[in-house]
DNA sequence: TCCGAGTAGATTGTCAACAATCGCACAATG
DNA sequence: CATTGTGCGATTGTTGACAATCTACTCGGA
């Protein structure tokens, strides 16, 4: 999330070591948005589920207000769905949306692959590496949770040492949306080589500065991401594990 | 900013022709946030300035709960800072954010000619020619405030003519960015000429069907922009009308 | 004259209570 | 048997008031 503006007024004795770090006291509905954003991003609040405010103001320990601030955060982002004197739900996705998905995260990577090689620096070609090696340790299982979260990690980096904080915004909310919709369809990837050698491959390109190939290594990756989601022609439909679990009405 | 969920659970009798629209009540949060944004993008409130909440609330006859919540959707946005126990301001920009605005921009806005030319939609192409009509119509003053309105309109219809909603959803909060810095420093192209042949030959591209070529072409109309902005070189700094103007202290 | 403490004003952050609205289940009717 | 009307329960939407915090100003002392 980054705070982006951390230097305040405290700019006047320079010639001081910096002892105390400059506290940041984040305001509740922050902190509030931030674990929904994290509890919706693990599955803790699965697509389509309700967020009731009382009940989560009692969770949460706090009162209705910060966190009604806090969801309107989200439903800003396009996380949450507000139905009037209703409530507010998770997204579920269809099909549709999970390709518009795909087309921003690819507007979004392509551009932050390009500022990673732009800005050439071999701490983020390290962490990219470190990433993929990550990934290595869990090749066994292709598909397992700590793969996803590996894979995750990779692309998060990635977008980090853009050092875009626009980039990073938006990509943080598709992120999540990524995690909801490999929750649901699991299982995608043929074997743990294939998905460990594209990223590889991306890595390869940008530390050898070669933006083009880059590129299109990008864009071939999401491609394929997308195609192992939905199946290119019409497969399932709704993605949304939980709502309607009500037995009755048989 | 687009419902875009709204098919709710009347799918049923599907022999019927629709004749009632199914009626959208937006939340009150919602309609604050849009006019704040509206606010925010005709320059009412300049960058740097602070919105007391007590003043807005009065203005617009609501009470401070829902337009907090409408506060917080834009400080998610990242068009609002907040200043913890001072109150939110709007955001003020320096180079290093306008430099990253237009990266973000031109992310979004290649992926959206490719989503255009995907679609090959006439009636994009005949409206992405009317808003290079109506930049003809103010050809001889190629920095007032009409001709720029009349450039976002091209660039706003560009994204929309892509239809995703996520892309539309971040180019919205962008292009408010871009107004923000136009109209703190005016005054770049020094022809309209030149201004209008850039996006006529984006049009043409598109009309074409020629993805490689248009996306060129965007890229450097983006660098273009960028180069208006600020001299490459560092020049000025900080855009920010307001704020701090007490001459107190010198 | 300059510096520090203290105070006053204003603004935000938080909370609890009230009012309005909606969906669901059941009963009544053609 | 399908459809409409009604009551209930629950949840959201909104409001006003109170507490905490910060900035700016003034006053007293060196």
């Amino acid at each position: 999330m980054a705070d982006a503006r951390s230097r305040g007024r405290g700019d006047s004795t320079s010639g001081r070591t910096r002892v105390l770090a400059p506290i940041v006291q984040e305001s509740t509905p922050a902190i509030i948005a931030r674990k929904l954003h994290e509890a919706i991003a693990d599955g803790s609040f699965p697509p389509g589920s309700q967020l009731t405010e009382s009940g989560l103001a009692a969770d949460l320990g706090v009162s209705r207000g910060p966190l009604r601030e806090a969801m309107q955060r989200l439903t800003a982002e396009g996380l949450l769905v507000s139905h009037r004197n209703r409530g507010l739900f998770v997204v579920s996705m269809d099909d549709d949306d999970i390709r518009d998905m795909y087309i921003a995260r690819t507007a979004v990577e392509r551009a932050a692959i390009e500022q990673v090689i732009r800005h050439d620096d071999p701490e983020s070609i390290a962490a990219l590496s470190d990433a993929v090696a990550l990934m290595r340790e869990y090749a066994a299982d292709p598909n397992g949770p700590d793969m996803a979260e590996a894979d995750m990690v990779f692309h998060q980096r990635l977008v980090e040492y853009a050092r875009s904080q626009r980039l990073s915004r938006l990509h943080e909310t598709i992120l999540v949306e990524t995690r909801m919709c490999l929750r649901a369809m699991r299982g995608t990837y043929s074997s743990g080589k294939d998905r460990i050698d594209e990223h590889q491959a991306l890595v390869d390109a940008i530390a050898a500065g070669d933006a083009p190939a880059a590129d299109v290594l990008m864009i071939d990756h999401m491609r394929d991401g997308l195609h192992r989601l939905i199946g290119d022609a019409a497969a399932g439909e709704e993605v949304s594990q939980t709502a309607e679990s009500s037995p009755s009405r048989t």
